[in-house]
DNA sequence: AAAAATATATGACAAAAATCATATTTAAGA
DNA sequence: TCTTAAATATGATTTTTGTCATATATTTTT
């Protein structure tokens, strides 16, 4: 459902918007390591990322990653997009291009209306959304 | 979610279900071609599939695959579960392996409801009814 | 203006998933 | 018993995904 690199970068995303602001940039370094993700490679999906504006960076010294409240806006849906692209996820569940609402295939029939709520929720929340929840401690973040 | 391997076995399974018998053997070609799936590879993953006894061949002349009453009360569950293994499906979104249900992840606080009656579905539901609704034009198989 | 610290771009390498090929075993039929 | 038609076992190849390395561009500080 979700690739490797889309999980990594849900976790920077969100450990960014728990820890940076626009005054308190944070290095590549600095977030691989918590999070337990190589640096190198943490370090190209967040530059895939800032090159789609779902987070900020400055190069130089003083810079970093960091989100500004817009960022904090966009959905978890986006982040996923821009890594994944958007066919994986709206595919039907047997890939078959055929099927569709009227004529679904006996796996969309089954599961349609489970997956059709959690793509809406991943539309809906924001990363804004998520990093709350944890800050109220309504969830959790053990990286 | 599913790999392209689950997706296969599926779609062949059901195929099988809705067109063989012990009596009506379908040979890997008569399989490979209407599922749309290369024969060398749809081959390897009914092997496995016969071994774990989710569906029944013979070999020689007159052999081929075939479902018995027995093969097709095993469920969908079962099929992915033999191609993918377990963890996969059962795994927390974020794949953090201090998730868990009291300690939630913010993806799993979101996600978990939706993605629990999946996984019920997926459990619960026989071959022999997914089969059913292809028959009685509930669903639809445009493979 | 120069030096240092950072992100960025590009591409090489490795591992896993998907695909293809071939030799072996089994069962049926002559 | 021999031949043929099928599955089975094994593993080679290709493609995709994930990982690592290095040179370049940009910004800050001195």
């Amino acid at each position: 459902m979700l690739s490797n690199s889309s999980k990594y970068a849900i976790k920077a995303v969100l450990f960014l918007a728990l820890n940076s602001s626009k005054e308190n940039k944070i290095r590549v370094k600095e977030i691989a390591e918590p999070i337990n993700v190589p640096q190198a490679y943490i370090a190209k999906l967040l530059q895939d990322l800032s090159r789609e504006n779902i987070i900020s960076s400055l190069r130089g010294p003083k810079g970093g990653f960091y989100l500004t409240n817009e960022n904090k806006n966009n959905s978890i849906l986006n982040i996923i997009v821009v890594i994944d692209g958007d066919k994986k996820l709206k595919a039907c569940m047997l890939s078959l291009d055929k099927c569709n609402e009227t004529n679904p295939c006996p796996l969309h029939d089954m599961l349609n209306n489970s997956r059709d709520e959690i793509l809406k929720k991943l539309k809906h929340k924001t990363i804004k959304d998520l990093a709350l929840s944890v800050k109220l401690g309504k969830s959790f973040l053990p990286l």
